[in-house]
DNA sequence: GGTGTATCTGAATGATGTTCAGATTATGGC
DNA sequence: GCCATAATCTGAACATCATTCAGATACACC
């Protein structure tokens, strides 16, 4: 009758009552909008009204708030590795040269994407969310990408094997440690190339 | 008469009408429940209960919720560099080893700061204040006490003048990023100390 | 001792996370 | 094709939250 289209219309142009793949358009919604407002402002409700659904459908889905915010933060990890890999793919080559590069690259792209979502960044290293619920240790890929990096640096005769063992600890320290001192505004942006220069210096030059 | 001492008995143990120092009273209940439950719960009518007041009395005193948080990270800020200064006047000398303890102890009071006061160290570091409000830069104290060090190191020649550029940059960042790392469980604890002989070693082998 | 001002209260508003009973739609067996 | 059952979603409710504001209270000064 006509109760479906007076209902219908409530559904913020959805025209069935089953959504289709709300799990997903939850996740997606709630990274847009953490990216404008940040993670502390994060609201259900609006994540609700945006998809066109009601806020307690959401819970079919996360049993609470937090647990959606662990489900956008493991999908910004993999986002995060996705274009750390689309940027090594445009550096190939077995050569010092091209180890050096994507080592630098590397880092560029981790602190570009802090820099272009600081809300998302935030998100993900700010103790929004609990790493153990995280089986999968989904940021283990990007660990990955600079163990495979620092491998290459090492055969290539770039960094000695004594500093091979300090490579990813130094590097994503202080990769992440810079990020997140310009993000806040405690470093100014151009420190990081600096940084950058700094860490090649110290790990080819080490013993 | 009775009023006074009917509603006195609401002040939650106050007897006075006036608190005398209700600023100074917000700031160490936030300190507090922020310890206890994360930035991002803090709740101006906890804060108000614990120390006795109306919630709204607050507001003579912090214009919003995020104010009250600068001003608690202003503090924090403070508290890290006194722990800093208490350390490090523990290791006095101007030899070459002194030095280099007061440098390893820079970074290990930070980290320290950091794991036994994780939701604190979230706090100063997550995004939750505008840094641009603080004039007085706080945080500048202890990039001084670490500048103090390197200089330190320089003079007594366990740095090289190359790498004394670089030294708040690296240090500052690695240790950052390891302390972040770290307390939201994406690396082991132990990890720290492998860093700091890597930054080590690499700082002093440079160049 | 009375006046003015700083300080604090109490009540109200609108938004929030979460729960739950029930309505609606899809699914699978006949 | 039809019915039972499960999956999905709604609507209303509750407690809590930040914030505002008119008014009560206590202090300081004259």
């Amino acid at each position: 009758m006509s109760s479906s289209k007076v209902l219908a219309s409530k559904w913020a142009g959805r025209e069935n009552y089953h959504h289709g793949d709300l799990r997903a358009a939850v996740t997606d919604s709630a990274i847009d909008l953490v990216r404008k407002n940040g993670p502390g402002h994060l609201s259900l409700r609006a994540v609700a009204l945006q998809v066109g659904v009601s806020p307690s459908a959401i819970y079919h889905y996360f049993p609470d708030k937090e647990s959606l915010i662990s489900a956008v933060a493991d999908q910004l990890f993999l986002n995060l590795a996705e274009m750390q890999r689309d940027a090594l793919s445009k550096i190939p080559g077995d050569s010092a040269q091209a180890a050096k590069l994507r080592y630098r690259e590397i880092g560029r792209t981790y602190f570009r994407w802090a820099m272009k979502e600081p809300n998302l960044f935030r998100l993900m290293f700010g103790g929004f969310c609990k790493v153990e619920k995280t089986g999968a240790h989904v940021e283990d890929e990007t660990f990955m990408i600079l163990s495979n990096c620092l491998d290459d640096l090492l055969e290539t005769g770039v960094i000695t094997r004594t500093m091979r063992r300090y490579g990813e600890i130094i590097s994503w320290s202080a990769v992440q440690g810079a990020s997140t001192l310009i993000v806040e505004g405690l470093l100014p942006e151009a420190v990081f190339e600096v940084l950058l220069d700094g860490v090649e210096l110290a790990m080819t030059a080490g013993d």
